[in-house]
DNA sequence: CCGTTAATGTTATATTATAACATTTCATCG
DNA sequence: CGATGAAATGTTATAATATAACATTAACGG
């Protein structure tokens, strides 16, 4: 087994992960996925981008802007706001509705109706493609008629290392 | 086949159905699993769950302010955030987190994972409990060792009647 | 009726997001 | 190279959603 691409079946690292690698492979994907469309990955966008991917828990815009600043950019909150939409655009970060935050997704490339996981306690944020749950969803939208454009599918719990007596150590 | 409890078949009601009829049944409902909680429906509480059935579409809450404003009630934000606390802490309101908007529940009585249909040209919102969609997520929850609390499904797209080439009339 | 809890009122503010318009950057073409 | 037009960013203001903190009123149990 490798540890490369589990995400879909593991969506939580473990506690000391080299989360750097995680960051510059998303950074490096990013790269290639906007070279790809001949859209510009500005200085702006990929420093956004590198906050959220800190970590592996969804930040809200407002959080963005305090690092923003703190690295010595001015910005305003439409700075932020204005990157993320590129960056959503491009599948390139996902909005969690339910938390009103952001969380870099992992496989930007291939289309995918994702699905969230997040943790209650330690925050944590991930991602899975379950063809069984967006199939699940087709079959009950057609029964109704019903046309499906955006599915949002956040499910709120407890992590795998959460629920450990160890607990979290992230 | 009846007129009553189709909901979970057909969460979209037919152009000129008897809201009337859903609005008094709603709060019927209501008053009946307030007083088996031993909970007061008071009459605000009463007044918002009114509003929010006037349709079967979502409703904001400053729009329901507006609403109460308009019957002669004083009434601050914070009135309405706090009936609406109430509503959904029993079951008889959803929150839909992607629209910042509430919904009146069609069966409050039966716990349930309820799956929200939102239609983005008439706003109608049609709740479903699809179990196919309840079982494929909580198997990809354990498969990740991830301990369900809260789903969020809200699912955006056309309804049947907005599909037709006839459109809508509500 | 009294005391307690629940509900509501009142005022202020926090949090999230967008509108409108000015300026800068940058690739490209002549 | 320099014009030029589109994309990106800057700047200022404000909209939209939600909560905090504390005062007052209403309901309920003894």
């Amino acid at each position: 087994m490798t540890t490369q691409a589990q995400n879909t079946a593991d969506p939580f690292p473990a506690a000391r992960h080299d989360h750097g690698r995680c960051r510059r492979d998303a950074l490096a994907r990013a790269e290639r996925v906007c070279a790809e469309r001949g859209v510009q990955l500005t200085d702006l966008r990929r420093a956004v981008l590198s906050i959220i991917w800190q970590s592996h828990s969804a930040i809200g815009a407002y959080d963005i802007l305090d690092r923003l600043r703190e690295m010595g950019r001015r910005a305003a909150p439409v700075t932020v706001y204005r990157a993320l939409d590129f960056l959503i655009a491009n599948g390139l970060v996902h909005r969690l509705t339910s938390q009103n935050a952001y969380l870099g997704c992992d496989h930007p490339d291939q289309s995918h109706d994702a699905q969230i996981l997040i943790c209650r306690l330690c925050g944590a944020a991930g991602e899975v493609s379950a063809p069984a749950i967006t199939a699940a969803i087709e079959k009950t939208a057609a029964a109704s008629g019903f046309r499906i454009e955006a599915p949002v599918v956040e499910i709120t719990g407890i992590c795998p290392r959460c629920t450990e007596p160890k607990g979290p150590a992230r």
